[in-house]
This record gives C-alpha cells, structure tokens and sequence, in this order.
DNA sequence: GTCTATATAACGATAGAC
DNA sequence: GTCTATCGTTATATAGAC
C-alpha cells in the first residue's frame, strides 16, 4: 500500500516545520525552534527529514501543491463568467482565510530563488489558468467586460483577492487597527468582494 | 558640519547591502555576498557598520523613511478628491516603479518581526493617512462614492497598486511572461490605472 | 524510534600588519 | 582605510547508546 499511516512524529514535525518556515522564511527558521514547537528531539527532524533543506522543499511544495489543485478547480468549473467569478471569489476566500500565511511565504520564498519551482508552478496553475482567460476574453469581445486586456483583468482580481492577507501587518499599523478588529475587516471584505469584483470586471452598476 | 560626505566606500557597501537584504531578507543575506557586490572586503563591512544587524537596521529605515514621506505628502495635498487621487496613483506608480523591492521587503520582514518599526510606522504613516480617509468618508456621506467603508476603499486603492509589484515572480509564472513582458505589463497599468481607480471608488462611468 | 553527546560546517566578527 | 588570517559562536548534521 501506498499510504501507509504517517507517524505522529513525522506528522507533528511537519505541522510544526509548516508554521516556522511560513512565519520566518528558509533562512529566519531554526531547526531547534520547529523540534520545540513539535515537542520532540531534535534529532528527529533528521531521521524523519535528513537535511533543513530537504524539510524545507517539502513544507515550500506541499503549501502550493494543497491550494494550487483547489484554486485551478474553481477556474475551470462549467458555468457562465459571471457565476464562475462570483464563485471563484467567495471559494478563494475561504481557502485563504484558512491559509493566510502561505500568500506572503511563497512570495518571499520565490522572489529569492524564482527558480526553484517555476517549472512546476507553471503546469500545475499556468496551464490552467490559461482557459479562463480565454473566457474572459470571450466575454470581452462581445463587450461584456470593463475594456482592459484580460491579464490586466486577471491580476486586479488577484490582487484584491490576496493583498489584505500579504500585507496584514502593515494595514494592521496604518489603519490603526487590533488583530481581532482585522478580523471583523476581513469578514467585511468576504461579504461585499464577490459582487464588487464581479461589478468592476463586467462593468456592471448593480451592486 | 553634519553632513560631511560619505566615503566611497560606505556608500557602495550600504547600495549592495540594500540589494541583497531587498532580495534576500536580514537572514537570507550573507554578508560575504555583499561584500562581493560592493567589491570590496568583507572586513570593511563591520568597519563602517559594525554588525550584520546594524547594516540591517539602517536599509531597512532608510527603505521606508525614503518613501513614506513622499507618499504621505501626495495625500495631504489640497486638492478635491478626485484629482487627489488621481495624483497619488501617478506619483505613487513612479515611486514605487523606482523602487519595485521594496514592498516585499517590507512586507515579509514586518511579518517576521512585527514590533521592529511598529510606532515609527504608525507616526509616519497611520496618522498622515487619516485626513485622506477623512475626506473620501465626507465624498462617501455625499453619496460621490461607492457605497463601501472608507478602509476597505483604501485598500481595495493599495491592493490595485502594489499588488503586482509583490507578485511579479508568480504572475510572471502563471501569465507566462518574461521580464521585458511584464515590464510592458507595468507600463501599461500605469497608463489605465489612475483613472480607474477613480472610476471603481467614485463610482463614476465615465471611464 | 528516541535520546545524549559530539562532530562539522558556515558565518559573523575581530586582531593585527601595512 | 584596507587587507589577511583567524577566532568564536551558532546551527546543522551525525554517531552511537538505549
């Protein structure tokens, strides 16, 4: 059998190697402090992972191979733009909210070494990504969509869409506002961000 | 006199450790590496800076006191709101065009190390911030804006800027595009930018 | 599989000659 | 101010007992 049970151990360490790589980067996170927070001997981050690095590639992949099928799923569902976009936007949410760390880690973490996972990163969402656009360019040719080229249209929504979880602390300072205040802003946001990005891709004034 | 000029030396030391500590982060960065960039030796380093972590310190200031009294004055200009913020996506657009690593930077090590700059921050920004909300929340009761809390206009506002500046390696994956590509890509966004941010938080269609 | 003890390597930092 | 050589610390990694 392939999927044999992990040990808890294998799995405790992961847990806590996810949280420290994601929190500090590569470089910032200490094997001692992921064998603290797993609550076990150092040692067993080597037996169970042999190198950082090693340990590291597999928290860096794993944070992109959970979101990355999720997300493509959602781009690629039968359903007209609008239902598509306004459905997009509310699943996407929801996944990042449950991952807010991995936006800003895996940015950090490509922006110092882009290549490490750009031929994989390119199939697993470039590829996809691709009959979206094309849909939208669809609807852009009939006139349906606010008149921008399709990436302009693509990266708004993105941006929109993950900015406030990659820049949480400085909103957080600027605003002036708690973390439990950030929250209640977030939730805002998954509220009214599904109609408002549908309303400024497809030009419409029905908000 | 104060400002006696700096060696040549200090200041090719402090541009290649802006560099490398823009792309790599305080602990990603080696100051061999820097060392190398700034062809100098490495002992020179802690000549004029001392330490690795006060080298840090000072690119890190330097990276925000640079620009946030040049973004903060573009928002207390006297000006009504639409022109106002018009200008500040231009004038923001160039700024940040000049200096397209520093957001990431700042952003990550925020995140590692969210105290490090807090009041500063909250001085320089947050309270030059607060007569700009100010003014869209007297436009938003007149009815002259789209129908959202001033924070989450200001957001969505900063999303659409920064965004694609943080991203550039992933867009540049998932687009599918290369560096000169996604440098028409900027400039293209410079040119419809501006006036859409207008149009999505005045509510105007006059795009 | 888990622990203690220790080896090894990398890197920041300093001493000292020039 | 600049260089070479080297120190000291820290962190990763391994050996070996249990």
């Amino acid at each position: 059998m392939q999927n044999e049970e992990q040990s808890s151990t294998e799995v405790k360490i992961f847990e806590a190697a996810r949280e420290v790589f994601q929190s500090k980067g590569l470089e910032g996170a200490r094997m001692q402090e992921i064998a603290d927070k797993a609550e076990i001997n150092k040692s067993m981050l080597h037996y169970y992972y042999r190198s950082k690095e090693k340990l590291f590639e597999k928290v860096y992949q794993l944070s992109i191979i959970k979101l990355i099928p999720q997300i493509a799923g959602l781009l690629n569902e039968d359903l007209p733009l609008e239902a598509k976009l306004r459905n997009f936007a509310i699943k996407y949410l929801e996944l990042i909210k449950l991952n807010p760390d991995i936006p800003l880690f895996v940015l950090h973490e490509m922006n110092k070494n882009p290549g490490r996972l750009k031929t994989f990163m390119l199939n697993e969402v470039g590829k996809k990504i691709q009959p979206f656009l094309n849909q939208i360019q669809e609807e852009r040719e009939k006139g349906n969509t606010v008149d921008l080229p399709v990436e302009q249209i693509m990266v708004n929504i993105i941006s929109l869409l993950i900015f406030p979880f990659i820049g949480r602390q400085v909103l957080q300072v600027i605003l002036n506002i708690d973390d439990s205040e950030f929250d209640q802003f977030i939730e805002e946001r998954i509220k009214y961000l599904p109609d408002y990005l549908v309303k400024i891709t497809l030009d419409k004034n029905s908000l």
